[in-house]
RNA sequence: GGGCGAGUAGCUCAGUUGGUUAGAGCGCCUGCCUUACACGCAGGAUGUCGGGGGUUCGAGUCCCUCCUCGCCCACCA
């Protein structure tokens, strides 16, 4: 006799076992895989193609900000990471899911500044070294927390790996890419405009500099020829407060307006010097008046005007954005306008032109504005020197590679925005005027010559060092590399994991990151750093707005874990997640997005208690030591329905790797439809398994016996099977019901986490045969529902088998159970006044039910659902008829018709027969 | 200015090369505490697939056009 019930707790504790879990998991090192795992390092070089050894699976982490904490973006992009990792794993890979953080240059400098600002501070006051030392201090007191908060989600991350870009090996990646670049001739010095956060202090990348579409005003300006002849240019401008710096104004070289103006000189206003008329193509006629003021220190375009026309480049603002004079060209700003800040200097240059009349007009106008992405502030064009990043070399490589389906973007449509930016990209502008981050390795001596080391020289003291620090960027687009060793390149971990698989991020970083990564892997390992490219959608609100603490729409995921669980979490996230979609939630109602997911957990944590109380903890034969005829209808079918969802679910996760050194064009978008795949686990174990198949053990359970022997089998092997499925969703859960299932040879492992995924077993057929019981059961539920039978009285009932289909006890029994009925099988029953169903299979079910039944409805409704089929008979033998149809349709497509159309053409005669039998003249 | 995406049940979304009667979850209606589960069970209602036009034997799916929303890119001052 079997050992009785376990003791399973009535309600599902996720928070205790949440973390039970996490922490049995890290102290068997489960997510840790070693480099000698990997084929890559096998000493066999044919292990990688004959399953020998493991394939590397490697997905590194985009690093968070060091001092953020998470928030539903990150819920999102660690959940999907970790449901594709936990799937490799499962699936036999050695895979590596690598976390890290971002010192984040900007973002953190701010915060540290603003915690100054409070005292009244600024870095300035506290100077350069002690800065740094205060903000290494805040990142050691908030560095962890973010981290501790994927594990709190259940992120199977390798934690023995866990990088940081200032850690001292990303770091030496760092010098040393810049070092080989330069040697390259790649990173070079140059005076260019770039863009100026007056706030931040430093100069920004294009990428940086974000647009916004804002309404402004277009001034409309005239400036008087010198020669005094009275006349006068007029010129459009939308930043007034630059005039100062006018060095020309251009006109187009054929435009007759100003063809006999070209060459002389107008005064300009305020400044009161002489500036030339010049003639360049690069003017529009057509817009404004024609006329362009050139501003070469502080606009890119005037700046490769003035360059042509080897015009003067007069700065006339601070980093600050206050007026001012660093001219050569002699004193422009004039007194009572230094020092002012530079909007207030617009009004005020406005307000002295308008008095001089040489202010014609003011349009209000629709331009983009640039910001600083950090604190929005608008940036301002700025002649300056700084270091670049000669792109163009580097992006052809990476262009290649996804031209060439060496990568591959999901969706594919980012495929062309990657492909456009890359074939116009600029030079990057690498060099920050801020203190938090990596030093430029740039020194220059006394004569100002320039050195460029990897380490700091020996005579560093008669040296001084480049004051800026690198873009943030910059260290993070070695992340592939720089977190398996790189720039050693007999590192164990670099040899074994790179090239890596999967990169998964949101679309906002294709540019910043994702593409600047590919080019880095191609410069400096001649290889890309991974094949496919996730972009996954952003977390918005319900009026679609990107979840931002900011804008106080956001949801904080630890309140979900706290409320629902970490698995309700996961399962809202992945079951909401379409290819590339974005996810939108109600930050108002948390129930409404993550009940769904808590009560899928309820659900499942319902059918183990029920499950494993019934097959007890006694050991369990594996389904192969079960001989064909042992096996009850509903075992195979159900059995069945297990191969359809594992096959199902790996067609929806798609191939992990392409089968070639290239993608196939039919892979190219083939797989991360996540959503699916969970739907499809949750239907086999909610919608089959536990509405039906359960349902069927309950007799034979009871019964004992050599069949219950089975009955335990199945169950065991279905519900393993089906927690395997779930567990990448649903770790926690499923470990914990996983844990209590009777051992076998097919659970060997210790823990769910790493044991193996589902394979189909081609023993069982996919079938219908169950499907009859189901159908009947459906039937007699749907009548008494009908006839509003009271709940708890039990009818009779009769079925009258087609020659298809055909019912043991046990099937008799589970009708019976599950409809209170007292179903007999007959043959010869005719009962007019019953209700009648009949299935599709040509099953009959009769329900006399006495007084309460009604024949004009029964008639009505029979003659409804003939009348229906008839109808679509009628369609489809007319398209059958159609030659187009037959001549042009798909052959199987045509045969499948065709077999419709005989069982309707049965069903319909069945049915004719039924209601002339039933209810005679009125059929 | 250029490009992309979305518009399907009250809400959030599936719908893979065109092929029966368009699906799920939540919500709603009716009835049930049926000894795994009321975070559940059973039964049920709900859609001119944004509008219009076209291609096709056949369109939610392909083409054109218009409308609405969102995103990305962009040196027209």
């Amino acid at each position: 006799m079997a050992t009785p019930n376990q003791d399973i707790p009535t309600q599902y504790d996720s928070a205790a076992t949440e973390r039970a879990w996490y922490e049995r998991w890290t102290a068997a090192d489960v997510f840790s895989p070693k480099a000698s795992d990997s084929c890559r390092t096998s000493d066999n070089p044919q292990s990688c193609k004959d399953g020998s050894a493991k394939n590397p699976f490697t997905i590194v982490m985009p690093p968070p900000n060091v001092t953020a904490v998470l928030h539903m973006g990150h819920g999102l992009n660690d959940t999907v990471q970790d449901v594709i990792t936990r799937w490799r794993r499962m699936a036999g890979d050695a895979a590596l899911w690598l976390p890290g953080t971002d010192h984040a240059g900007i973002a953190t400098q701010n915060v540290v500044e603003r915690q100054l600002g409070t005292e009244g501070k600024t870095r300035f006051d506290v100077g350069r070294e002690a800065f740094l030392l205060k903000t290494a201090d805040f990142v050691k007191q908030t560095g962890g927390i973010i981290l501790d908060q994927v594990k709190s989600i259940g992120g199977s991350c390798d934690w023995d790996r866990t990088a940081y870009t200032l850690d001292e090996g990303p770091s030496s990646a760092v010098r040393e890419a810049f070092v080989q670049l330069y040697e390259r001739g790649l990173v070079y010095k140059g005076n260019r405009v770039i863009h100026w956060c007056s706030r931040c202090l430093t100069s920004l990348s294009d990428e940086e500099a974000e647009h916004s579409d804002e309404t402004g005003a277009l001034y409309h300006l005239s400036y008087p020829l010198s020669d005094g002849s009275g006349q006068s240019i007029i010129v459009a401008t939308t930043r007034p407060e630059t005039m100062l710096g006018d060095v020309a104004v251009a006109v187009h070289p054929d435009d007759p307006r100003y063809a006999s103006l070209i060459g002389k000189t107008l005064t300009l206003p305020i400044a009161n010097v002489d500036i030339p008329i010049v003639a360049d193509t690069y003017v529009d006629p057509e817009f404004g008046t024609g006329a362009v003021k050139i501003t070469p220190a502080h606009d890119p375009n005037d700046f490769e005007v003035g360059k042509r026309h080897a015009l003067p480049m007069p700065i006339i603002m601070t980093p600050e954005g206050l007026l001012d004079n660093f001219s050569e060209a002699g004193e422009r700003v004039p007194s009572n306008l230094k020092g002012v800040d530079r909007f207030e200097a617009r009004k005020k240059i406005v307000e002295i032109l308008k008095a001089s009349g040489n202010l014609i007009k003011v349009e209000t106008h629709q331009h983009a504005v640039r910001r600083c992405y950090r604190c929005n502030t608008v940036v301002e064009p700025r002649l300056s020197d700084q270091w670049f990043v000669s792109m163009k070399e580097l992006a052809a490589p990476a262009l290649e590679a996804v031209r060439s389906r060496k990568v591959r973007i999901v969706p594919d449509r980012w495929e062309a925005v990657y492909i456009h930016w890359l074939e116009n990209i600029r030079d990057w502008n690498i060099s920050r005027q801020l203190w938090w981050g990596h030093r430029i390795p740039v020194w220059y001596d006394k004569d100002g010559n320039v050195i460029v080391s990897r380490t700091t020289p020996e005579n560093a003291h008669e040296l001084r060092q480049d004051e800026d620090v690198l873009d943030t960027w910059f260290s993070s687009w070695l992340w592939p590399l720089s977190t398996l060793g790189w720039p050693n390149k007999e590192s164990a971990d670099l040899k074994a994991f790179y090239p890596t698989d999967f990169l998964i991020t949101a679309p906002e970083i294709l540019f910043f990151w994702v593409s600047r990564m590919i080019m880095a892997g191609y410069a400096f390992m001649d290889e890309t750093p991974f094949h496919t490219v996730y972009l996954h959608g952003t977390v918005r609100d319900t009026n679609h707005v990107k979840m931002s603490k900011s804008l106080g729409n956001g949801i904080d995921p630890m309140d979900v874990v706290q409320l629902y669980g970490a698995d309700a979490l996961r399962y809202t996230v992945i079951s909401g997640l379409g290819m590339g979609a974005d996810l939108i939630l109600d930050p108002n109602d948390l129930e409404k997005s993550f009940s769904p997911g808590r009560n899928f957990a309820t659900k499942l944590w319902n059918i183990g208690r029920f499950l494993l109380s019934n097959v007890g903890t006694d050991s369990v034969d594996t389904i192969d030591s079960v001989d064909d005829s042992k096996f009850t209808r509903a075992d195979r079918w159900i059995l069945g329905r297990l191969n359809v969802a594992i096959n199902e679910c790996n067609a929806a996760l798609g191939p992990a790797r392409p089968n070639r050194d290239v993608w196939d064009e039919k892979d190219l978008n083939s797989g991360l439809r996540l959503n699916e795949y969970i739907e499809t686990a949750r239907r086999f174990v909610w919608n089959e398994v536990a509405d039906w198949y359960l349902e069927t053990t309950k007799a034979r359970m009871a019964a004992g016996g050599e069949d219950r022997e089975v009955a335990r089998i199945v169950l065991v092997h279905v519900f393993d099977n089906a927690l395997r499925l779930l567990h990448p969703v649903v770790p926690f859960i499923t470990e914990e019901l996983w844990q209590k299932l009777p051992r076998n040879a097919e659970r060997p492992a210790e823990f769910i986490t790493i044991t193996n995924w589902p394979v189909e077993n081609p023993r069982f057929q996919s079938n219908s045969e169950f499907e009859t019981v189901r159908d009947v059961i459906n039937a007699l539920r749907a009548k008494r529902a009908e006839y509003a039978v009271a709940p708890g009285k039990v009818i009779d009932a009769f079925v009258i088998p087609d020659a298809r289909s055909g019912f043991i006890t046990e099937e008799i029994n589970l009708i019976r159970n599950l409809t209170r009925s007292n179903l007999k099988v007959e043959t010869g029953v005719d009962d007019p006044n019953a209700a009648h169903a009949l299935l599709p299979d040509g099953t009959q079910v009769i329900v006399p039910l006495g007084d309460l039944v009604d024949m004009e409805k029964e008639c009505a409704k029979l003659q409804k659902d003939l009348e229906q089929l008839e109808k679509q008979l009628v369609a489809l033998t007319g398209r059958l008829s159609n030659p187009g149809f037959v001549d042009r349709a798909p052959a199987n497509v045509v045969e499948a018709e065709r077999a419709k159309q005989a069982d309707w053409t049965t069903r319909c005669d069945q049915m004719r027969a039924k209601i002339s039998s039933l209810c005679g003249s009125r059929g």
